[in-house]
DNA sequence: AGAAATAAGTCCATCCGATAGACTAAATAT
DNA sequence: ATATTTAGTCTATCGGATGGACTTATTTCT
């Protein structure tokens, strides 16, 4: 159906056979060159080629030589380098920056993680501390050898002709991409930025509940509730990149207005500040974090608010994911953030609710999973995201 | 980010050049091989080839020398041909039968559409009906010199597993590819099946009101309601083919029981029956049709059950849109159908809902557009499902 | 009108990268 | 030890894009 926009000529044809190759390895490794013939439909002797300038990039080297016990000459099998490619994922959220280092094997090789409240802080000095800690990790993952080949940070909020509005932090068309550049140490060079939502579905994916899944929905919930939309193994992000803004379908045709402008979004029923409130328990000066624990305590005790918050946040969201099931038409919904916190009271109702709306229509009911990365999800999909273009773009590291 | 599955060889890059050259010719239509190949980046040498092999196959033909007074040697400005590739397009839908071809400029060569009750008839009947249907088309199209290159067959249904449901013509897993392969002429053999509301997506994308958008959400709403997904040029299809069930949607937490199992769905209150039903007028023997002209007299005449009637099913769908834009962030929503006929009074109270419901968060609100097509969207748009085959890969028609 | 300038299109030698198949290497089976 | 089997390398070849020289058709300058 697509047609390139460019030109193919040899080179390309070559580009292109790397990143197969390369993918296969990453598949199926330890995988021998004379397997890799077989997976990729390329010539033993192409093959032998392609691998050699993989190894010269250090994208890939030989294992220990892993017999399986077949007849004639064994295999040299090779796997990906757990060096010197590493990617930098960054996250700023209202409650923490956290940081992580990945080698091109999806091996953590640095993680750092800061509580801090960037509510309300000016950007520039919430930019300033993530730079900070990206120069930290990123000089600690230098002592182990490995060397950042790109940056992506997310961030809680939608962007708009690349500036960021991030009502949970206080930002306000904020050139994030422009900054973050800026103050980050020069490897980082092309630093990309985006949503919150679309990165912790990268990383379900890459390396948590999604990995089986191949196209699923991830429910990313804190104050605000966001959706990051995958599909055949690629993100979903609509004609502006705006696409998962579930927290604004409308779930109560009849309820309270929200900041957004409209009427009864989801937001409203089973964003974190509602359910806490709904739930009876008192703004006050504690975290949202120890608030939460004290929300769950008391559903475990069996708290009648408690438990009417967490019905009225359960219908809610069935609600909108039975409309964003018919829509989309995914294989599974995973749960991150506070409702991956909430799953065990959440996940019964919506399953029933998701298998009645429209069940009839379908093959099969989507599952529904929690989170299996917490909080990790978001930085581990942005370092993903750039292993990723590294296994796409294999020449792309020089 | 998306890395080929085959590997890539001289041939491979071979096609892809013809079809980017075939594109830009396509697009730029009449071009001259020195445009091309700016257009292309490909040697004025390797653009000469292409066009060649192009000509062969009888895709591109030199138009007239339109010249347009520059200095030096003028070019021979190169277009595509009119024939001799068509494409066949057809509808099965509860109240008519259609066919169309077009020829590769997109130009109609061929279109019947046969006014007939399929619902609940034997679907083999209906069958052999499309097919004698089909036949006629071809054969006149043959008398044009057109020779069809491919079927594509649009269908009020859900695939499941390679049969239908299409509930509105009584259809249950019907394995409705098969049995078209069968009926239809050999020539057409290789059968496509589609959901209408896709096909219509892509008939107003190619040919009608989408032609700017790029990025659309289409309405295709008669009993049913459905909604194909354009993004970036291309259909969204979900996981299993299944995305765009709007109908199913849930707008109304409270209300019907809706034959899928569910609770409030858009159907309930903005299908036809639901809004025929609620405007007053009675099920009778009339077709739908007439039904539908008299409610619009109806409405012109300014009576209060019609009024309510479309009210109702004004704020179902704007409910439904707001999360639907929500969600996948198309930059256009076109209305088809039924809520074309409808446009005028619809339009006015959606657009205003779609504005107030997140319309803070986005950058630009979609547009509203009724369909430019009418009930030749679908066909327009299975036929030409078979000509961007060929764009794509003029090699296929050997 | 003739010459110079300009642009389009063709021809040819070359280069890049994949291929097929012969050849070498390293293991097991007999 | 020898035959067999499988892995990996080497070499000639081929398909296809390239760059630059060449031819052709038209406008502009003199």
């Amino acid at each position: 159906m697509t047609v390139p926009a460019r030109p193919t000529h040899a080179e390309t044809m070559r580009g292109l056979n790397l990143a197969l190759v390369l993918e296969q390895i990453a598949r199926h490794q330890p995988v021998t060159r004379a397997r890799l013939s077989d997976l990729t439909g390329l010539t033993k002797t192409t093959v032998a080629n392609l691998v050699s300038s993989l190894e010269t990039l250090r994208l890939v080297a030989s294992a220990g030589p892993v017999r399986e016990g077949g007849r004639g000459r064994p295999g040299a099998p090779l796997s990906l380098a757990p060096g010197p490619v590493a990617g930098l994922g960054l996250e700023v959220n209202g409650h923490y920056l956290a940081a992580c280092v990945l080698d091109l094997t999806g091996a953590v090789r640095q993680r750092e993680h800061v509580r801090v409240d960037n509510r309300g802080r000016d950007a520039q000095v919430t930019v300033d501390a993530l730079a900070a800690l990206a120069r930290r990790v990123t000089a600690r993952a230098g002592d182990d050898g490995l060397t950042v080949a790109g940056t992506a940070v997310a961030l809680p909020g939608v962007f708009v002709e690349g500036r960021v509005n991030a009502p949970n932090l206080g930002w306000e068309a904020v050139p994030a991409a422009a900054m973050l550049t800026e103050a980050l140490p020069a490897q980082a060079h092309g630093v990309e930025v985006d949503n919150e939502a679309n990165l912790a579905a990268l990383g379900e994916l890459w390396y948590g509940a999604g990995r089986g899944a191949g196209s699923y929905l991830y429910l990313s919930g804190e104050t605000g509730i966001g959706a990051g939309i995958v599909v055949g193994g690629e993100l979903f992000r609509g004609a502006h990149g705006a696409a998962g803004e579930l927290g604004h379908v409308v779930v109560d045709p009849g309820g309270a207005a929200c900041p957004c402008g409209g009427v009864g979004c989801l937001e409203q029923v089973a964003g974190l500040d509602a359910v806490l409130r709904a739930g009876g328990i008192d703004d006050g000066e504690e975290s949202s974090e120890s608030r939460l624990t004290e929300l769950v305590r008391r559903l475990d005790e069996g708290d009648g608010n408690a438990h009417r918050a967490i019905n009225a946040a359960g219908r809610g969201l069935a609600i909108a994911l039975v409309g964003a099931v018919n829509l989309l038409d995914p294989d599974t919904v995973v749960l991150g953030g506070l409702h991956a916190r909430l799953g065990p009271w959440l996940i019964p109702p919506i399953e029933a609710a998701v298998t009645r709306g429209g069940g009839r229509l379908r093959a099969r009911v989507p599952a529904l999973l929690p989170s299996a990365l917490a909080e990790e999800s978001a930085v581990r999909g942005a370092a993903g995201t750039i292993l990723s273009r590294v296994l796409a773009d294999p020449l792309s590291i020089g």
